[in-house]
DNA sequence: CAATTAATCGATCGATCGATTAATTTTGGG
DNA sequence: CCCAAAATTAATCGATCGATCGATTAATTG
């Protein structure tokens, strides 16, 4: 098409006129990040693809985060923030509540079902970084959110509501592993087991959790 | 050091002296690109440091498997036919155990166990993967194994082991996130738990995930 | 023993990567 | 009103990527 070629509004380099900018860029570039180095990991997700999605340059990853590295570690600071916050609201939220563990699984799974990519994108962190990035997490967020959960094990334990022998660092982990399996692997599972990570999808998933983790699988005699 | 450097028995091009070859090559790098991949992602190793620890030139990935996808999915095919090997055995082995749970239990752990690397590997896989390598994993390995563990729930439902109400789908995601989360999550959370990958911590997980699965973590009264 | 095949290497290709630079424009303070 | 600072683009850099090629050599075949 001879002459048919875009003109394309050719945008020169220079600063935008005003608007409100800056703060803007860097959350875009962060949440781009978010969605792509969660669905395909560090390495497969070019800075170019990861600037367009935000909609704006590569050199505006340089500029603001030093690179993709640094902007790899502010997604994830983004994501660590928001979770420990969580974490903190449901201490604050309940001093002592009747059912600590009933709350403690609601509120675990509906925090994973709110933002479904976020054990994935964990997860490829926990597994794949290397030793500086590994201290990093678990100083960030394992050292602060383990010890409360230990101590409510080890708390309900000590009442009597959990049986005398039970390990607490085993029960914390079937716990997690319970509640962020079924998100993990939803994206081959799912068409497979016929489920959809909705809200209904969650609770079921939530009741369901905690049933088994209080009261196991098997049948009872009918007369308690 | 002058004068010590090795000579380094350069190899130069040819035939190899007899010996088995080729088939010991295509082994070596689907060894190491597991080991690799599986540690870091398919993204974040190169063929060359993939070829460098299989001890060949990177020129040999393409010659035998066409190129770096080639290989990485010569080396899924490779996991994969490991898994469903394993499955078919426990099949075999008990046409019909006393407990099939507690042997399922066991048995799933122990597999993970002897290689604690493929759980990040599937997990990657399946997280990662576009539309194509999805179906593959589905078609080659879900759709082959879960029919197999459902109706295995569905049979203790029905003979009573099971409560009539319990949904068999979340039952089985539950316990294989049970089961596989604590060997994804080691690499961080082992320091900080403070368990080990070792035959003594599989047996302690079993027993753990076949008595909480089965009976829960509460409490219960003193005389059953 | 000549010809062919299998297997491997070193070298190099084009593409793409992350990062940097130079140019340009608007903003905001004096 | 001017000018330094901030913000952004286009262009480009060197490095590295995966892939491929020609050369080489041992084994096999006829």
């Amino acid at each position: 098409m001879p002459g048919t070629k875009r003109k394309q509004a050719l945008r020169r380099p220079g600063r935008p006129p005003a608007g409100k900018a800056a703060e803007d860029v860097r959350r875009e570039l962060v949440e781009a990040a978010k969605q792509l180095f969660a669905a395909r990991g560090f390495g497969e997700v070019g800075i170019r693809e990861v600037a367009r999605a935000a909609g704006v340059t590569p050199g505006m990853i340089s500029y603001y985060f030093g690179g993709k590295q640094g902007l790899y570690e502010a997604m994830l600071d983004d994501v660590f923030e928001g979770l420990i916050a969580r974490v903190r609201e449901l201490g604050a939220a309940s001093p002592r509540t009747t059912a600590p563990l009933e709350a403690l699984i609601q509120m675990y799974i509906a925090t994973i079902s709110s933002q479904p990519w976020v054990p994935a994108l964990l997860l490829r962190e926990v597994v794949t970084a290397g030793p500086a990035a590994r201290a990093r997490f678990v100083e960030r967020f394992a050292r602060r959110g383990l010890p409360l959960l230990q101590a409510l094990f080890a708390s309900e334990v000590q009442s009597g509501a959990l049986r005398a022998e039970l390990e607490p660092r085993l029960a914390v982990l079937s716990l997690a592993g319970m509640s962020v399996f079924p998100f993990l692997v939803h994206p081959v599972m799912g068409k497979v087991l016929g489920y959809e990570l909705d809200d209904a999808f969650a609770k079921r998933l939530a009741d369901h959790t905690t049933r088994l983790f209080l009261d196991g699988v098997r049948r009872r005699a009918e007369a308690s």
